[in-house]
RNA sequence: CGCGGGGUGGAGCAGUUGGAAGCUCGUCGGGCUCAUAACCCGAAGGUCGUAGGUUCGAGUCCUACCCCCGCAACCA
C-alpha cells in the first residue's frame, strides 16, 4: 500500500431538485471512478460528497411548494443519497451542509478571516418588498426594461433585448412573489477582501499550470487578469448560517461561502483523523471534481478563502467537466427532455447500473460538451460490453468447462511450447495494467475505457489466432489448455482494471464465474492485475452471460423508465 | 466587434514542438464456429468550416470571414 493520501471530492449538489444523468456524468461518476481507481491502486483514499442545503434556490422552491425549507432540503438530501447509492457511487460519506459540525467549522473559518483582516463592511442597495418583509434577490424582482420596454425583465437584465443594466434603472419594479411594488433599500453587508488574495492566488495557480486541464487553468487565469474584486458574502435571507458579528442578526452567510467549506467539515464528520491527515497536512492530495459552472469557485474563490485563512490544505487538482446534452438538446424537466434518475429508486431490473455506468463513461464531458444518445447507449452495450468484454469471458469459460470439465491443470513454469502469440498475451498482461493505470491517473476516463476495451480485444484476438477449438480437434489438448489458461489470467486481470467502471459485474465474474477468492474491487488490488493469478489445478465456478444484449424493444422499455422526470410538487403533496 | 469552447471520412472523436491524415462505432467484403448473429481480418469513405498569407512543407503558425454551442432562464 502506498503512503500517499488522497481526498476525492465531488461538487456538493444543490437540493432544490433531484439529479438527472447530466449531474451524474458531470461530477459524481467521474469522481467515483477516480476514487475507485485510487483505492484499487493502493492510495490511502477518501471520497466525500454531500448536499448543499443552503442558498436561495432551495428557499425559492420551498416557498413555491409552501413547505419549510428544512423539510424540503432534508427530504431531497435523502433522495440524493439513495440515488448515488443505487449508482454505486462509493462515497465514504455523503453528508450535507446543514450540520452542527459544518456550522462550527464555517463560523471558525469566518472568524479566522476576520482576525486576519480580510473581512470588511459595505453597503448595498437592493430591492425590498414591504409586503413580504424581505429583501429580494435579483431573480425575485420583475420590472420593465429601461432599454426595450419589455415588461418582464428580471432584476438587472432583460432576456428580450439581452442588455444588462443596474438595479436602479429597472422601471416599475415589483416583487415576483406578491406582485407589490419593490423599493430600493440600503442594507449593510459583509465583504471578503478577495482583491488582497490576488498575488497569493496567482502564485498558487502558477504551480498548477501542468496539473489543471488547459481550460480550467485558462479560466482561472482570466479571472486574475481581470482583477479580483471584493465579494459580498452575506445575504438578506433567513436560510443559512448566522453571521457571527454584531449588527448582522437578520442576515446569513452567502451559500457559496459555506458550501466549499463543506468538504472540510464533511471530512471531519467522517473522522477526526482523516480531517487532520487530509486538511491540516499539505502532503495530502485533494482532487475536486466539478462541473463547468463551478470551475471559478474552485479555482478562484475557494482557494482565495483558503489562502487568506491559512490553515488548510488546498486542492492539488481541480478536475473541471463540461455539460451533457440529450440527443442534441439541453436537458429540460418541463419538456421531459433527458434521462432522469428518480426511476432508479425503484430498482427496475430492466435498468442495469453497470451498463449505464459504462455508457456514461464514454460520454464524460472531459474536454467539451457531449451528447447522450440512446442509439449509442445500445451500441455501447451490444458492441463493447456484450461483444468484446462479456464475450471474452463467456467463450473462455465455456471452453474450459466443456473441454476440461472446469479445471485447468496447465503448468506455466516448465512450458517450452510458448509461441509468439503466447508471448504477446503474456506481455499484455504484464504491461496493459500499467498503461491503464497511467491513463486513470490522469483522470482521462474516456480514453481509459477505450484502453480497457482494447485489452479485451487482445484476448479475443489471441483466441482467434490460437483457436483452441481447432487444437482440440487435432488432439493438441495441452496446447489448448495453455491458451485457455492464458485467457483466464487475462480475464482476472481485466476484472481488476475494469473495476472502477463496472464494479458490480467484475465482482460477480470474479467470485461466481472465475471462482477466485476475494474481491477485485478492494483496496490495493491493482498490483495483482499484472500477475498470473490463476494457478495449476484452478477450477472455475460457473459460466453465464454477464451483460444482456439490448434489442429495440428493450431499449424502448429502458427509455420509458428513465424518461420520466421527478415531479417535486407531487412528491411533497402528502 | 461582450467572454469562452468548437468546426477533421455517415456518427463520435485523436491529432503533442509544423514533416507521408489516425481511432471507435456504423457500412461493405472475407474468415472462423468456442461464444449473447457475438469474435478475427480486410476494404471503401476526408480538397481537415471558408478565403488569403508565412514556409521547402500547414489539420498544426498568422490574418479576415462564416457557422454551431455554452456563459442570463425548471438546469450543472
Amino acid at each position: 500500500m502506498k503512503k500517499e493520501k488522497r481526498l476525492i471530492t465531488a461538487a456538493l449538489t444543490y437540493v432544490n431538485n433531484i439529479p438527472h444523468v447530466g449531474h451524474i456524468v458531470g461530477c459524481h461518476l467521474p469522481a467515483d471512478i477516480y476514487a475507485r481507481f485510487c483505492r484499487s491502486y493502493g492510495y490511502d483514499t477518501t471520497f466525500v460528497g454531500g448536499s448543499d442545503m443552503h442558498g436561495t434556490p432551495s428557499l425559492v422552491t420551498a416557498q413555491e411548494l409552501n413547505i419549510p425549507v428544512e423539510k424540503l432540503t432534508a427530504n431531497l438530501h435523502e433522495i440524493h443519497k439513495k440515488i448515488y447509492e443505487k449508482l454505486n457511487i462509493s462515497y465514504d460519506i455523503y453528508s450535507n451542509t446543514h450540520t452542527p459540525t459544518h456550522e462550527k467549522i464555517t463560523t471558525d473559518f469566518f472568524l479566522d478571516l476576520d482576525k486576519n483582516g480580510y473581512i470588511t463592511e459595505g453597503e448595498i442597495e437592493m430591492f425590498y418588498c414591504e409586503n413580504c418583509n424581505m429583501f429580494l434577490p435579483d431573480r425575485f424582482v420583475v420590472g420593465t426594461c429601461p432599454k426595450c420596454g419589455y415588461e418582464s425583465a428580471n432584476g438587472d437584465q432583460c432576456e428580450k433585448c439581452d442588455s444588462l443594466f443596474s438595479l436602479n434603472e429597472l422601471k416599475h419594479a415589483h416583487c415576483k412573489v406578491c406582485g407589490k411594488e419593490a423599493k430600493l433599500k440600503k442594507s449593510k453587508h459583509i465583504f471578503l477582501k478577495l482583491s488582497e488574495a490576488t498575488d497569493l492566488l496567482d502564485k498558487w495557480l502558477e504551480t498548477k499550470k501542468e496539473i489543471f486541464r488547459p481550460h480550467v487553468y485558462a479560466e482561472a487565469k482570466k479571472w486574475i487578469a481581470e482583477g479580483l474584486k471584493d465579494r459580498c458574502i452575506s445575504r438578506d435571507i433567513t436560510w443559512g448560517f448566522p453571521i457571527p458579528l454584531k449588527g448582522y442578526e437578520n442576515k446569513v452567510l452567502y451559500v457559496w461561502f459555506d458550501a466549499p467549506i463543506g468538504y472540510i467539515s464533511i471530512t471531519k464528520e467522517l473522522s477526526e483523523q482523516k480531517y487532520k491527515d487530509l486538511w491540516l497536512n499539505n502532503e495530502a492530495k485533494i482532487y475536486n471534481f466539478v462541473g463547468k459552472d463551478n470551475i471559478q469557485f474552485h479555482t478562484v474563490f475557494f482557494p482565495s478563502m483558503l489562502l487568506e485563512e491559512g490553515k488548510y490544505n488546498k486542492a492539488y487538482n481541480v478536475v473541471g467537466l463540461n455539460f451533457l446534452n440529450y440527443e442534441g438538446q439541453k436537458f429540460s424537466k418541463s419538456k421531459k427532455i433527458g434521462v432522469f434518475c428518480n426511476a432508479l429508486l425503484n430498482d427496475n431490473p430492466e435498468v442495469d447500473i453497470d451498463t449505464l455506468r459504462a455508457y456514461l463513461t464514454t460520454i464524460i464531458p472531459e474536454n467539451r460538451d457531449t451528447d447522450y444518445k440512446w442509439e449509442d447507449f445500445k451500441n455501447n452495450c451490444n458492441a463493447e460490453l456484450v461483444g468484446k468484454f462479456g464475450n471474452l469471458f463467456n467463450r473462455t469459460l465455456n471452453m474450459i468447462k466443456s473441454y476440461f470439465d472446469g479445471t485447468l491443470n496447465y503448468e506455466a513454469e516448465n512450458d517450452n511450447s510458448i509461441n509468439e502469440f503466447d508471448k504477446e498475451i503474456l506481455s499484455a498482461i504484464k504491461e496493459m495494467p500499467t498503461k491503464i493505470a497511467e491513463s486513470f491517473e490522469k483522470a482521462e476516463l474516456r480514453d481509459t475505457y477505450k484502453l480497457i476495451m482494447s485489452y479485451a480485444t487482445i484476448g479475443n484476438g489471441y483466441l482467434e489466432k490460437s483457436a483452441p477449438w481447432q487444437l482440440m480437434k487435432q488432439e493438441k489438448t495441452k496446447e489448448a489448455e495453455k491458451v485457455l489458461f492464458n485467457c483466464l489470467n487475462l480475464c482476472a486481470s481485466l476484472c481488476i482494471v475494469a473495476s472502477p467502471i463496472i464494479p458490480t459485474k467484475v465482482k460477480l465474474l470474479w467470485q461466481e464465474q472465475l471462482g477466485l477468492e476475494g474481491d477485485p474491487t478492494t483496496l490495493d488490488m491493482w498490483q495483482e492485475a499484472s500477475k498470473l493469478n490463476i494457478k495449476k489445478g484452478h477450477a472455475i465456478k460457473g459460466v453465464q452471460p454477464i451483460f444482456e444484449r439490448i434489442d429495440n424493444d428493450k431499449l424502448e422499455r429502458i427509455k420509458q423508465i428513465l424518461a420520466e422526470p421527478f415531479d417535486i410538487a407531487e412528491h411533497f403533496k402528502q
